[in-house]
DNA sequence: TATTGTTATACTCTATAACTATA
DNA sequence: TATAGTTATAGAGTATAACAATA
C-alpha cells in the first residue's frame, strides 16, 4: 500500500490522470467499427473474457448505469454481436452472450487498432515501450478495482 | 521503434487501450470542481505549465476542435479561472492566461484527487505502484505525440 | 418490500458547417 | 485568398426518475 501523502506519488497520480484523460480522448476517435462506441467495444471485450454475463453485471463492470447498458446491449444485439437469453434461475434477469460474429470482429479489428497505436508508439524508444508494456496489466488491475 | 507486429506487443496495446478507456470513465466522475469537465480541467493544467496560449493552440494541444475550445474558454472566463487578452501582434488571435484563482483551485484540488486515486492505488502492492509511477511520464508523452 | 431491467426524458460534451474579422 | 475565432445546429453517450415484472 503506497503512501500517497508523499509528494512524488501525488505528482505521479496527477500525471497519470492527465495522461489517461488525454489518451482516452484520442482513442475515442480511433474506432475499429465506426458504428461502435468505446464502451460498446469494451463490453464485447469483457464478454470475450468472461463468456457471458447479465446486463446488471456488465453495467457494474463497465461502470455505467443500468439504463445505459440496456441501450448498449440492445444495439449490440441488433448488430448480431450478442445473443440475449432468459436467465435459467431468475426470470427477471437475462444472459448476454457474444456471438461468433463478435469473436471474428474483435479478432479482425486487432490489426487496425495496432496500426493506429503503432503510429504513437513509434515515437517512443524501446525502453519507454518496455516500461509501458510492464504497466499495462497494472493499469488494467487499477481500472477494475 | 518497437515492432508492433509481434504478438505480445499487440496484446499489450489492446490491454492498454481497454484500461485507459475504463479508467477515464471512472476519473470523469471524480471531479475537483463538480462544474468543471475533464477537458476544462485539462486546459487549466496545460495553462499551468505553459503559462498562456491562444485558443487555437489549446485546441490542438487538447485534441479538440476550435469551436469546442471557444466554449471551454468562455466558460473558464465566466468562472474567473482564465483571463482573455488581445494578441499583441495579430488582432485575429487572443491570449488565454490562467488567473491566480485557477492556481489556487488547482493546488487545492490536488488533495482531493489523490484521495480518490489513493483508494484505487491502495489495491496495488508496492511493486505494481512503482511500475505505474515509472510509466506515468511515458503515458504523458504518448498522449502528446 | 427489494431487485432487475426498461422506458422516457434531459443534460453534457463534442463535432460540422457557415459566418465574421483580420492577415 | 487563407487563417483565427465564433455562432448555430446536430449528434453521441450518459444520467436520473419513474415504471414493470419478478423475487
Amino acid at each position: 500500500m503506497p503512501d500517497l501523502t508523499h509528494g512524488d506519488d501525488a505528482a505521479a497520480v496527477n500525471s497519470l490522470r492527465s495522461a489517461v484523460m488525454r489518451l482516452s480522448r484520442r482513442l475515442k476517435h480511433q474506432r475499429v467499427d465506426e458504428s461502435l462506441s468505446p464502451t460498446e467495444m469494451s463490453v464485447l471485450g469483457t464478454l470475450a473474457t468472461c463468456g457471458s454475463a447479465t446486463p446488471g453485471e456488465l453495467a457494474r463492470k463497465e461502470h455505467v448505469q443500468p439504463p445505459s447498458m440496456t441501450r448498449i446491449v440492445a444495439l449490440l444485439e441488433s448488430k448480431g454481436l450478442v445473443r440475449l437469453e432468459p436467465h435459467p434461475e431468475d426470470r427477471r434477469q437475462k444472459v448476454v452472450t457474444q456471438t461468433e460474429q463478435a469473436v471474428v470482429m474483435l479478432d479482425e479489428s486487432r490489426r487496425r487498432r495496432s496500426a493506429f497505436l503503432a503510429t504513437l508508439v513509434e515515437g517512443l524508444d524501446e525502453d519507454e515501450w518496455a516500461t509501458l508494456r510492464a504497466a499495462a496489466p497494472v493499469l488494467e488491475k487499477l481500472a477494475h478495482l
